[in-house]
DNA sequence: TATTGTTATACTCTATAACTATA
DNA sequence: TATAGTTATAGAGTATAACAATA
């Protein structure tokens, strides 16, 4: 049986991505929270009154998925809103949301040691940096 | 404003891959493929009358996603199916779908060469491995 | 019993269009 | 005009359950 895509750094990289998430995903089901909420909270925690067409810029997320997402956020009374002006609302952590975040930020980061630890030490850098490389952005 | 994932190797990945994939796409987008149609495609070509079972092992692709899939092909005419056994099919392209596939490959091609060359030559290597060892099954 | 293939269904992420309200 | 947010909708990939036919 001839595998054609072996070598092919994309395929490698969709494979590689789709273990990862899965990974992330199983961890995260404990808390009940999706890989890309858990991301949304974390991001919300660093920069606290934060606006979702921020945070769509930075994790590029369209706004229109945005909203439905930070509604569930809230409906579990995980953020809370604070008009900013007419337009947009700061986002920041409720107390339970701050709890919860806590603990998702100790298993992400528990889990992307565990991802590193699979690749020699000298290797994490230039890794990092070439996944960067791909990750910018194509000249349209 | 902060970016609390900009080190995380995981969540590169993530974003590495969805910009890889979406310039696949595009490119596929011109023979009205999407990316897992053009991977078995290729699977097929390199392997002629392999079954979906088979294919479904390799690309780790579910035997329930692999029938809609597989008579997507069929109803284009792209790939035709050769009874194996009572149970099996054996998968083989056909004279149209030859022809469109070696346009596929050499699409994919140039663009895996594209992704590459982002990379220094010296950790493209590296790269490949790295990716790998994160591909690998995890232990459940 | 196990495997192959199929259908139906649902979930997650993503993408687009249309709209309101505000700047 | 441009931006923020929302709603509705659709596409793509993936996942499970149930089933028939065959090994």
């Amino acid at each position: 049986m001839i595998d054609p895509l072996q070598d092919y750094p994309g395929y490698a990289l969709r494979r590689a991505s789709a273990t990862a998430m899965a990974g992330l995903a199983k961890r995260l089901d404990l808390f009940s929270l999706r890989s890309t909420e858990a991301t949304v909270l974390m991001v919300i925690e660093a920069n606290p009154g934060i606006t979702q067409s921020e945070i769509g810029r930075l994790l590029d997320i369209a706004s229109a998925n945005m909203a439905p997402l930070a509604s569930r956020l809230q409906d579990r009374d995980l953020i809370v809103r604070v008009r900013v002006d007419g337009r947009s609302q700061g986002l920041s952590l409720s107390a339970p949301g701050r709890r919860l975040v806590q603990r998702v930020h100790k298993t992400v980061a528990d889990y992307e040691k565990e991802l590193l630890e699979k690749i020699p030490a000298a290797q994490r850098s230039p890794f990092l940096a070439a996944l960067r490389a791909i990750w910018a952005p194509e000249p349209s």
